[in-house]
DNA sequence: TCGAAAATGTAGCGACCGCTACATTTGCTA
DNA sequence: TAGCAAATGTAGCGGTCGCTACATTTTCGA
């Protein structure tokens, strides 16, 4: 028999695939214990309720996607808005990002009809990311750096959301032209 | 008695206030049904099925925006993209508008996992503010009209996704940062 | 080795899901 | 005014929801 607590952080890797793969729309305790090949008996056990479960999967989630960043821009890095946003808007769009930026979306929207659990979530993952893009992008001129962060983060979103629900002839050359309007980074 | 189709147009009009004021959160059937104050064997009898009724509702409060943004920005009107993307930022912050903001990031959600009925719901729905805003704003210098207006209501929408996961103390400033971004309108 | 505690299985609760079968009422037309 | 179709009410189907009561098995220290 294995320990209640090593097996819950077991199940919650297979969890994070899970929400991946499939968004929060599978999401009943039901279909995360199938996927994570326990009974739902034991999912509740492990973690006390869904919305705990919730709560650890999508922050493991959060900090899976850190880790991946972390290799394409180490720390110590410092990138210029324009470079940083297409950077991460590329990378984004790669087949083992896209979930991410996905699973992301479906976060925000339940925060806002959910708050329980998602709105601490949500909250959550968005400071861990304006924290990371806060040490590597360089500031520009004239704007507290936070508020830079967070306009290219919300530019970065915002890409993300057109790319989400309009077809892809509507949506080419959008990100150069955002890149495009991006501030060079503070000269002196 | 009334006929079918006048009373499904007035129910219409009444779902469209309930998913305004609660989302997708509360779109059951029965849920509906007690919204427009009648029973649910005849929300089915009117709309055939909640597929049909989520998408009559949907498009209709698309149009009911429509109309409301066609009071400030009416037909003919030429904004530089600056103002066009202050105005629309400041106005769906408006209370009375703030709910049309939560309501598409529900919409772009569901349609990432709910194909069927919310994704050709998202896409006319986005294609229709892309026409919108390209008849209503003035053009950039060299990059095409129709990826400008993508960009700008990419940047619309970045905007309200950051506003509602973060805190405000968070979000101050991005709206004047993203519109010091944008270029001016085309000179020549 | 044995007994308590931890881990796991089985079964099911009450509530809600979208939808439908069937009976009844209403209103218009012939 | 009789009859028929449209409109509406009542009841319920089979399924899923999050969670729990209870019984059983496994493990490990005394």
């Amino acid at each position: 028999m294995a320990d209640r607590f090593e097996q819950r952080e077991r199940v919650t890797e297979l969890l994070v695939d899970h929400v991946l793969a499939t968004g929060l729309a599978e999401t009943s305790v039901r279909q995360l214990a199938k996927a994570a090949g326990i009974s739902d008996r034991m999912l509740i056990y492990y973690f006390e309720s869904k919305n705990n479960a919730m709560t650890r999967v999508l922050l493991a989630g959060a900090d899976r996607l850190k880790a991946v960043l972390e290799q394409s821009v180490p720390e110590g890095t410092k990138l210029a808005p324009p470079m940083m946003f297409m950077g991460i808007a590329t990378g984004l769009r790669q087949p083992e990002l896209q979930p991410y930026m996905s699973l992301w979306i479906d976060i925000v929207a339940a925060a806002q009809r959910h708050p329980e659990p998602y709105a601490p979530i949500a909250s959550a993952i968005g400071t861990l990311f304006l924290d990371w893009l806060e040490d590597r992008m360089m500031p520009v001129e004239g704007l507290s750096h936070r508020t830079a962060c967070g306009a290219v983060l919300g530019m970065v979103d915002g890409l993300a959301l057109m790319e989400a629900c309009l077809p892809e002839s509507e949506t080419v050359g959008i990100d150069a032209a955002m890149m495009a309007w991006l501030p060079p980074s503070k000269t002196s």
